[in-house]
RNA sequence: GGGCCGCUAGCUCAAUUGGCAGAGCAGCAGACUCUUAAUCUGCGGGUUCUCGGUUCGAUUCCGAGGCGGCUCACCA
């Protein structure tokens, strides 16, 4: 596709351009004034009869992509879409000026014009523009996908979006649930008091999350810096500055594989509410979801890979060591105790029964982790809370009063993945540095995803951050529950893809 | 990274056992002043992803590579 070749029907596009400017057209204006988009028009008369319309005689102006031609002759129809809606346009050769009728004639599938008429309802009862102006205002110098089939490639629905928004109106579809989610969020946490912020995309230390980063570099300062794999460690410091409720929309992007539910750049949400915990969050975010649903499409309930999924609170709260230990135990057949996952010994020996495979660096709660992952995961269909985590996996979170094996932490599962991850925030600087050094011996051991020290922030800590209960949602993954897309690609614009 | 599948006209897809590469839509010429996947008549359009091999002959068989999809691994 980078050599554009030269086919028949650019070749007639372009002698078509030609003959435009020997008419004296200007091939592409700078403006044209509209009264009204097309998606308008249609929604303000699409319900009007013929009568109605014929009595009112409403004249409009307005302007869009030709996505059809049906030509008669004296007498054409068109079809034009702002990308939101479409409305047929009705070319009569007595109905509009000489010029205006030549340029017609002209005109190619996908180019943009400007219509000037009065909407009338025709014989098969279309709602249409009776032209009585044409303007030409760009040329589609390129064939343009088939209207009937649409663009089924899936390669170029992503290397070239924008065809895709032109012919399958499916897929504006997603994107505007996309902004509505993202809308909706930013309302319901501004109604509450929440102040969005943005903090750097760019960071000396990768931290907030587990994760391998991209690395860049800075010329001036020759300094090496990486992509945000997580505000968390960001946003938790305005907290310890005093901004009691804070979030932020926004990109991370983590080093790691492409499949259907990762997308190596992704948007996530991040909140912080002071004086809150993570059972505060979950009763938070059985409202948010419901209510971000609902401005987003209308209601909770979705279907998704085929099976219903109802956002109707409340939501299921499971236990993800009871979780591991009953899958467990429907596995084998026999009743696993709870005691089993609790020393790493007789957790590596249940992991190995299971045929779930581990490292020899990963304690007991590590491969707790690991056997819940692999046994319950993909039936977490139905949104469901995946309470009080491992401290080994949590290094961020803080521990259970009367446990300090298990922090305070939940993941929200929908649809088969993780939608969402929060807890209890770890406040205490000196525990803070105990699980950073944990961290580092990990790294040692050579897992490259484990947790840098940052000594500015365990500082930050040590003036003090008030109690607060922190989550994370996958923005992009909300989206594809929302519209049922099966890919992460589905609802990301330019999804990243090797070059060709 | 592994496995499986795909890549043919602008788009959507065919092509028998290895035997002149086809259709629909789109395009071009013509007819048509209410059509809507408009219709009718005629016409043009190909690096069959790339490179190499086997063969008289390759879209087809073999090998290598490219890009993509699904999936497993990893992760959110």
């Amino acid at each position: 596709m980078n050599t554009v070749q030269e086919s028949d029907q650019v070749v007639q596009r372009r002698a078509n351009l030609e003959e435009l400017k020997k008419l004296g057209v200007e091939p592409y204006p700078r403006r044209f004034e509209i009264d009204a988009p097309v998606d308008a028009i249609v929604a303000q008369h699409g319900s009007k009869s013929g009568e109605e319309l014929e009595a009112a005689q409403p004249r409009t102006r307005t302007a869009g992509r030709i996505l059809s031609i049906r030509s008669f002759g004296k007498a054409n129809f068109l079809v034009i879409s702002d990308g939101r809606a479409r409305v047929q346009v009705y070319i009569r050769q007595d109905s509009l000026p000489e010029r205006d009728f030549k340029i017609y004639k002209l005109l190619d599938f996908g180019d943009w014009i400007g219509v000037e008429g009065r909407l009338f309802r025709t014989k098969t009862n279309e709602l249409t523009i009776w032209a009585s102006k044409l303007e030409f205002l760009a040329k589609c110098l390129l064939p343009l996908p088939e209207k009937w089939h649409g663009l089924q490639d899936v390669e170029i629905r992503y290397r070239q979006r924008y065809l895709d928004l032109i012919v399958n109106p499916d897929a504006r579809t997603v994107f505007e649930v996309r902004s509505r989610v993202i809308a909706a969020m930013r309302e319901f946490l501004s109604e509450r008091g929440f102040l969005e912020v943005e903090t750097p995309m760019m960071q000396p230390i990768a931290g907030g999350a587990l994760a391998r980063p991209f690395v860049t570099h800075h010329n001036a300062l020759d300094m090496r810096l990486f992509m945000r794999i997580a505000p968390e460690l960001y946003l938790k410091r305005l907290t310890v500055g005093g901004i009691e409720r804070v979030f932020e929309i926004n990109r991370n992007f983590r080093n790691e594989g492409i499949s259907t539910q990762h997308n190596p750049e992704f948007t996530m949400l991040e909140f912080y509410r002071a004086y809150a915990d993570y059972n505060d969050l979950m009763t938070l975010t059985e409202e948010m979801l419901p209510f971000v649903a609902q401005k987003a499409i209308g209601g909770t309930e979705v279907t998704f890979n085929g099976q219903p999924i109802s956002f109707t609170p409340p939501f299921r709260r499971l236990s993800l060591r009871e979780g591991a230990r009953a899958a467990a135990s429907r596995r084998l057949g026999v009743d696993v105790p709870a005691e089993s996952l609790r020393s790493r010994e007789k957790a590596a020996e249940l992991a190995s029964k299971l045929h779930v495979p581990i490292e020899s660096g990963m304690g007991a709660g590590k491969i707790t982790a690991e056997v819940f992952e692999a046994l319950c995961e993909e039936e977490l269909v139905q949104p469901t809370f995946v309470y009080d985590f491992p401290t080994e996996v949590s290094p961020l979170s803080k521990q259970k009063p009367d446990d300090p094996d298990t922090v305070e932490r939940f993941e929200l599962y929908a649809g088969g993945f993780e939608l969402a991850n929060a807890f209890s925030e770890l406040n205490d600087p000196v525990e803070q540095r105990r699980r950073f050094e944990e961290q580092l011996a990990s790294r040692a051991g050579g897992d490259e995803e484990a947790h840098a020290m940052d000594e500015d922030y365990v500082r930050a800590l040590e003036f003090g951050m008030p109690p607060a209960g922190g989550e994370g949602v996958g923005i992009d993954r909300l989206v594809m529950l929302l519209t049922g897309s099966p890919s992460i690609r589905d609802v990301i614009l330019f999804p990243l893809m090797r070059p060709k």
